[in-house]
DNA sequence: TGAGTGATCGTA
DNA sequence: ACGATCACTCAC
């Protein structure tokens, strides 16, 4: 058995998501996200997605210091960061760039599904991915098929307490 | 437009 | 221990 039979040949590798956050956040527009929940494999591409740029961000976690909610924001870009928001809502996000930078991209709509919260429900996703690394990972990763969307850019949403970054135009969607 | 929800973290 | 905060969603 070789490395090849293990993985999908299309699954973006680690260089994909050690680049910085408003690189990859763009870039994952079109994405094809594949998750394997209890029953079945759902495949869904990426719609929308925000970065959240390292501890001068005041709008990212990592901005308020290293915690353990927030340790998988400063591994290597690929991992999966999750945090429950509102006690109800898991968010799902991407960590990127290299090690000890904290940067991560929350992933705000699929093709079908609308929300962040919403995504991970349909998903089944939640803490039991944290940490996961989408580059070797048997039950989740994202795939290209070439596809480039036309997309926008815009203010992030909910972080209106961040200062000066609150203005960043760092949410993207397909237009 | 506002209530719900509970993990997390600073303060004590 | 306690209270404030929160990258949201849904019902009203």
């Amino acid at each position: 058995m070789n490395e090849h039979a293990l993985f999908s040949p299309a699954r973006l590798e680690r260089n994909f998501y050690t680049r910085d956050v408003l690189e990859v956040a763009p870039d994952l527009l079109g994405k094809i996200l594949v998750c394997k929940t209890a029953d079945r494999w759902l495949r869904f591409r990426i719609t929308e997605t925000e970065a959240y740029r390292g501890a001068a961000d005041l709008a990212c976690h990592a901005s308020k210091g290293r915690t353990q909610r927030t340790e998988a924001m400063f591994l290597q870009g690929g991992v999966i960061y999750m945090y429950l928001i509102y006690g109800t809502y898991w968010m799902f996000n991407v960590v990127t760039g290299e090690k000890d930078n904290p940067q991560a991209v929350l992933v705000r709509g699929l093709e079908n599904t609308y929300g962040p919260g919403r995504l991970t429900r349909l998903l089944h996703m939640d803490k039991n991915f944290y940490g996961e690394d989408m580059t070797v990972s048997p039950r989740i990763w994202a795939e290209d098929d070439g596809l480039r969307p036309a997309f926008r850019s815009g203010k992030r949403i909910g972080v209106d307490y961040a200062g000066e970054w609150r203005d960043k135009p760092w949410r993207f969607f397909v237009a």
